[in-house]
DNA sequence: ACTGATATGTTATCTTATTACATAAGTTGC
DNA sequence: GCAACTTATGTAATAAGATAACATATCAGT
């Protein structure tokens, strides 16, 4: 039912570090803000967060470089999710939408494309930074 | 009408490059097969590919790095486009879905999101080499 | 020719991600 | 316990992708 994974050391200070962060957050800063703990190398970062995006607790945001903790970590598998990310003030929406889910099944479905994974990202303004 | 725009040399390479072809070129690879027509720095790609870019000639694929020619160069403004990337032969399909461009216009219009660009890219595995 | 805008060339640097190799720690079966 | 195996870590080096800074050059309008 949960989708809560017993995670290592290095896992858990990705994920905590993703999960404090008010939006999203680069390899190299994950790095620079684990140093304290004890990372020195990139590859820690990238093994843990290759883990932690394996369970679906964290996302990688292709238009940023970036990563996110999940906004539903104990939700399980998801279904498509898309994200709308703010180019003013970083923060980035999570929702799913099965609409775009079954258009994207019936395209690849009429196509005989066999998909594994998409990516929706909707580059913008949110409502806050639009206020000011 | 025509969205064909005057291009300067050096566009044009870096155009006709991606146009030839058969797979999605990173900035580098473009870089190594334009050697021969005097490129000599990333610089000369990217600043290129700018203004392909902006003229709606050339798509970036955000989950690749790496660019492709638009398969409708002439049709001026895309509305929402999506790809579907193929992970074994690396052929990419694009096209135009209305259904998913009015699906992010509910979101965005509901949460008061004012977006500005929107990635769709579905990765998986072609028909063709399914049957192989 | 003077001016301003756009395009180029070149070098250095920065950011992001992976390869390679060595070591440590947990698990399973005996 | 111990061998055999798998998983996790540590570290250094390097590859791949993108930009900053600065110097020139080209072209249009006046
Ligand atoms: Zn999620
Ligand atoms: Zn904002
Ligand atoms: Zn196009
Ligand atoms: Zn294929």
């Amino acid at each position: 039912m949960t989708a809560t994974h017993e995670l290592t050391r290095n896992q858990a200070l990705v994920f905590n570090a993703l999960t404090k962060a008010e939006s999203p957050l680069s390899a190299y800063t994950i790095l620079d803000r684990l140093r304290d703990d004890g990372f020195r190398a990139p590859l820690q970062v990238y093994r843990a967060l290759d883990k932690l995006l394996d369970y679906g607790m964290v996302h990688r945001l292709e238009s940023l470089n970036a990563f996110v903790a999940c906004a539903h970590p104990h939700c399980g598998e998801h279904g498509l999710i898309a994200f709308a990310i703010c180019e003013k003030c970083g923060q980035v929406s999570e929702f799913s939408d099965v609409v775009i889910e079954e258009q994207v099944r019936d395209w690849t479905g009429q196509n005989g494309f066999k998909p594994s994974k998409t990516t929706v990202e909707i580059r913008g303004t949110c409502a806050s930074c639009l206020n000011s």
